[in-house]
DNA sequence: CGCTGAATTGACGGACATCAAGATGTGTGG
DNA sequence: CCACACATCTTGATGTCCGTCAATTCAGCG
């Protein structure tokens, strides 16, 4: 990796750390980024910060989220490893980003990355892509938070069980509180529907966070 | 027609006065597409169809849109006078689109605006920074679908606002059936949403599509 | 163990959808 | 210019899904 004048990411705690091992990343921002650590719950920027750094999730779990006046919080997304993460529009971060599980990230400064895409075309081409992906992503959220939660959860299922591995055995990184508000739900609301989908044999819980999809099929009916 | 590096910065050229003869497009398309008409209604394309072509608002109003197998309509976007859409992630279009209005719209080959983006830097800055913009619009669009209805349409209003013009005086070109499918609601919800406004003082209004708002500060208030 | 946070379950109420009717506006043809 | 038809919008009555409040169970960890 090539560690060039150490980039600090607005947020701290533990900075890089003494790897183990490291997962390999891929990618357009391998080479240019220096690998990081965050705890479970931490920081890794913040809403209204500068935008100077890209990310990319190489382990664990990343949401990033928007506070509401009114207190409750709307994630906007769960990166995975192989995600990329903190791109914007603007010079600045219009979402925080938070560390759902403890996790390992690769963090390259924007600038470079885009100073590098000027004369790559390739690299240029792969951003643009990201982002209409991103974009694609986004829109596939909305259309979920205007249905009933009983759709809600099953869509969310059956997202992460497309991304996390393709077993039929998804393990949820994340808390109930983060699916409800991913979701646009409440914990209560997304507990129910477990339970719901459990009674009818559409899913089977193994522990709370680890999911068996019983019934697929069940579950895209709904999704529709 | 020529629109050498016109900042792309949505082009609010639409006052209530309709543009007799063909406004003049800006913008990255401006050059290298052709004017075409569309009829209220009348699609411009359709979900599933090869993504060819890239399109900017000249006059009128568009919108996009998914139907949902419940038969619903979700409306993902409303493109005013500047706006470009019909951006993609692969080659496919994931939306409809339809003229809300009549509408001018100039139409760019896809293939021809990449080509072209791969040697001048400067067009293929401009589509990136199209799409993250685009990309923010539907994550505040995100947001305002996990609000309750009052707050929902205060942030319609006022984003129409501000987009329409400059003005406290706003004219929606499309129906409460197009609202309500925006954000997300029934017409009656909509309606009664407005009705609720006029009662207390916050909007007027001239006809159901011609609205005055009388205390921006109240809308806000709400929106937050 | 006992403590603590997470998840589940239950009772109840409210916001919004649904169903239905009426009012307003708009275009068309005589 | 009026009259009729039809779409759009508004208003009302009722139902229901999900949020709220509260209690209980469960899992992890010192």
């Amino acid at each position: 990796m090539l560690a060039t004048s150490a980039p600090l990411a607005p947020a701290y705690g533990r900075t890089s750390a003494p790897v183990r091992s490291i997962a390999l990343p891929k990618g357009p921002l391998a080479m240019i980024g220096a690998p990081m650590r965050f705890a479970r719950n931490e920081e890794i920027y913040g809403e209204d910060e500068p935008a100077d750094y890209l990310y990319q999730v190489i382990t664990g779990t990343v949401r990033t989220f928007k506070m509401l006046d009114d207190g409750r919080r709307q994630i906007s997304g769960f990166y995975l490893p192989g995600d990329i993460f903190g791109v914007e529009a603007g010079d600045v971060h219009c979402a925080s980003a938070e560390a759902v599980s403890d996790a390992q990230v690769v963090v390259a400064k924007r600038s470079a990355v885009l100073a590098r895409a000027e004369h790559e075309t390739d690299l240029a081409r792969q951003l643009w892509s990201l982002t209409t992906r991103e974009l694609q992503r986004v829109q596939q959220h909305a259309l979920i938070l205007i249905k009933s939660a009983e759709q809600r959860v099953a869509g969310f299922l059956l997202e992460m069980a497309t991304r996390n591995a393709r077993t039929s055995s998804v393990d949820l990184t994340m808390s109930r509180q983060d699916i409800a508000d991913y979701l646009g739900l409440t914990i209560e609301t997304v507990s129910r529907t477990f339970t719901q989908f459990v009674q009818s044999g559409t899913i089977a819980l193994q522990t709370s966070r680890r999911v068996d999809l019983r019934n697929r099929a069940e579950l895209a009916r709904l999704n529709a």
